[in-house]
DNA sequence: CGCGGGTTTGATGATGCTCAAGCCCGGTGG
DNA sequence: CCACCGGGCTTGAGCATCATCAAACCCGCG
């Protein structure tokens, strides 16, 4: 990776952790030496399913995506991930066993990668490490709630209206069949759920 | 509550916490000042749709369901509680708004209940009081997780066969139509599921 | 006993799935 | 510059799963 893109990615880093907490420039240094940059190319793997995951990764520029594969072989995405967004299989990653996920690519991305021993240093280096890390936690908790929640009580219309309202970035950046698969619905559903829409709007 | 009643509450919070980390007499002192026992009656709320949720609260004895309510009226149970778990609405407690969740009691429980200023101090008076903490938002979190990707991937009966693997105590206690609210289907669907299961079984 | 909540059963229907074909559009090579 | 290819989205027809509504059944409790 360039020396100038490898500054972009901490950059990135920077302003996030900054965004939750102050950050002397002494601080971001450790920080800096925990992380390390790597760049995924389009329909790369960072996991896969049997792997132990090793790794947390911040996303500074694309989109990855978190996703099961079922018997039938069909792929279920339980998370994406743009920029400023953390993804891994925090299951896996504390239990130590094999993963049930994979982890790829949408677009190609330039991610900062940290491994279990030094994200535990990170947030040991300073409460509001800790602090921020806890409260991102809370926050996916929250959001997984909310989504059980959706799935318990809404059509495939109004997960779609909600994802819109709540995800817009998401829906802008992402092929319409990976949104289906993460709503849980068929391509071909999703595509009449949009035409009803458009039909009803005008 | 009886005295008694109420040292067995805190027996029960103090095997719990000794689970997690060792515990000095002192400390227990300390713990138990922040919680108030409490008992519900059974289909008594501890929290309705509309109101800030200000406790956590650590089931003793009984049973607790966390709802939504939809615009048809219709009940969909995001989780229950049975002895040993904890229960609250971490959304609405964090954010301090309304929440869109009711609690009640499913069988006549007792409690012990902790706002949210006793819940700081709680975890800020031992670092191990904060980790157990994390950890048990990790394993909801996973859980959640888990959750969602059985939504997406498995039918009615699959999902009822990995609720029984997974939450046996739950099957064992829980009416039928609380079940299959939490699984997303109708009662007389799960209803249906069973019979079949039945069936191929013998 | 008989009442009542919960579960079961049956008949019917809606939502979303499957499979197959067509369409749109951007990229590539002649 | 245009023709063609291919991936992704759309459309259609038939179908499966699960929902709905209504009635019967079961059983514990007053």
């Amino acid at each position: 990776m360039k020396q100038d893109k490898i500054n972009k990615s901490f950059d990135a880093l920077r302003i996030y952790i900054q965004k939750h907490s102050d950050l002397k420039d002494e601080e971001f240094e450790l920080v800096s030496s925990l992380f390390t940059p790597v760049t995924i190319k389009r329909n790369h793997f960072i996991l896969r399913e049997g792997e132990i995951c090793r790794y947390g990764y911040f996303v500074v520029k694309g989109t990855l995506r978190l996703y099961s594969i079922d018997k039938k072989g069909e792929e279920h995405i339980i998370q994406f991930a743009l920029e400023d967004w953390w993804i891994s299989d925090v299951s896996s990653m504390i239990s130590g066993k094999a993963s049930i996920y994979n982890i790829d690519a949408l677009e190609d991305s330039d991610v900062l990668q940290i491994d279990k021993n030094s994200f535990e240093k990170f947030i040991s280096f300073s409460p509001k490490f800790e602090k921020m890390f806890n409260l991102g936690s809370q926050k996916s908790r929250i959001a997984l709630q909310e989504r059980v929640t959706n799935f318990l009580s809404m059509t495939a219309e109004e997960k779609y209206l909600f994802m819109i309202n709540k995800y817009p970035d998401i829906i802008n950046r992402v092929p319409q069949r990976h949104i289906a698969s993460f709503l849980g619905i068929t391509p071909e559903s999703l595509s009449r759920v949009r035409k009803n829409l458009s039909k009803n709007r005008s």
